[in-house]
DNA sequence: GTATCCAACGTTGTATACAAAAGAGGTAAC
DNA sequence: GTTACCTCTTTTGTATACAACGTTGGATAC
């Protein structure tokens, strides 16, 4: 009946910067569950991540709101009330995923292949750096999973990057981490065909240098459809996360 | 000092049902956006929401944050501190919105050519009674847009609903509405060149039914290119609004 | 008359208190 | 032994309290 006349010395253990801590939560709540410390089916408690990262839940509460419109957790409707669970990695969901990421991308594509010339050229060169770096890592056979991850990931947001909107630019940042949970977690067992993706990589460079529009968004498209059809075979294999 | 120890009495005014409050602030504070009562450019400020719809900051609070991820509200962030807005209309938002639009909805209706025919049957003949209802309305110089903009929606929705996955459907659900707010504020102005949207129309129709992939994707991104264009003259002429 | 500083106010962000609903587990009845 | 019911616990949803920050307006000094 006291205690809550001082709310304020309440989080002592940390000094930390006003007005972040909802960003701050979303971020390190996305990052667990991409990287899979809390596994794909794990049932979320509120207080629990609070007390975890040190907020209040009114934060907590906001993250996972979020998180889950960008469907890092669904909800188990069970009436009035909806208890959480990291969303689980299935290969309907995956396939289903990069469709869309292919079209939105493929979107992207035919923009950036509509660009003037002199602005191509510059997205052109960057994008055979990022390519040549993934061959280069596919020859050596170290597989550092991270770079390699890292220079796909660059190679797309180039593509993006170069043209698209605001709207376009913010969808396809919040569809993207969620393709790079697929990513991390059957990593290992996509990076013997690397090969592949690079050479799908270099037709769609072509396409844009050419300025072909229609061959670039279906070279994207293609990627991804290829990607979705290496994962389901790795995850026939391996079997699906987070689902029971 | 003694006040708060009986917030439980604080809403005395309805009996609302528990769980809902986010829910139903999200929806109505939607709808008075898309309808234009709270015009695009409005600061935003929660109490008074909260005290308008009859809730308290929080849900309110979640329901903003859902909005503005969902593009009906954007964030002035200055500093740490962000105040919202009423997202505005503009002339590029409507195009590159419209884009996106036709590629998810592309996307789909690849896939729904590509069903089985029993299937595509039912969903062809769903898709001639609102193209045939929107050529009678076209016909009568009534012109009532509500029954125009519902018909339509529901072609489209028949498109998406017939073979998306969760996720395509999801998607789908939030972005829809945001071309909602262009279509009602200027609405009157763009029913003249319904011809044009039906006949648009009819070429996907037949292509879904031949199953070919290709025409039915390509079809649906024209409605919304073509839409898009129709939209960019009407806005020419009428000006923005919200943006200054 | 203008520029600068200070104070009061408005608004947001976070923490906490409390209530309702769902779920678990045990006990009693058949 | 099984089922049904009741209670206790767990967990979510909402309201409110409070603090920090930004902004605005006025007052004062030049």
């Amino acid at each position: 009946m006291l205690a809550h006349r001082r709310p304020a010395a309440a989080h002592p253990k940390e000094e930390r910067e006003r007005g972040q801590s909802l960003h701050s939560a979303f971020q390190r709540l996305r990052e667990m569950i991409v990287n899979g410390k809390l596994a794909p089916g794990t049932w979320i408690i509120e207080a629990d991540l609070a007390a975890r990262l040190g907020f209040s839940r009114t934060p907590i509460r906001g993250a996972l709101h979020r998180l889950e419109r960008e469907g890092y957790v669904v909800a188990a409707s069970n009436g009035s009330k909806s208890r959480m669970l990291v969303a689980p990695l299935t290969k309907e969901d995956a396939h289903e995923l990069y469709s869309i990421i292919g079209h939105l991308e493929g979107l992207a594509a035919r923009l950036t292949a509509g660009l003037p010339s002199a602005e191509r050229a510059k997205t052109i060169a960057r994008l055979k750096s990022y390519n040549t770096g993934l061959a280069e890592l596919a020859r050596a056979r170290h597989a550092d999973a991270n770079r390699i991850f890292e220079l796909d990931l660059n190679f797309h947001r180039t593509i993006v990057g170069a043209s698209a909107g605001p709207r376009l630019l913010e969808l396809h940042k919040t569809v993207q981490p969620q393709a790079e949970r697929y990513w991390r977690l059957y990593a290992g067992a996509i990076l013997d065909e690397l090969g592949k993706s690079i050479a799908e990589h270099e037709k769609i460079i072509s396409a844009i240098s050419k300025g072909d529009a229609d061959a670039a968004e279906l070279g994207i498209q293609v990627n991804w459809q290829n990607g979705a059809q290496r994962l389901s075979r790795v995850i026939d294999n391996l079997g699906e996360r987070g689902s029971w």
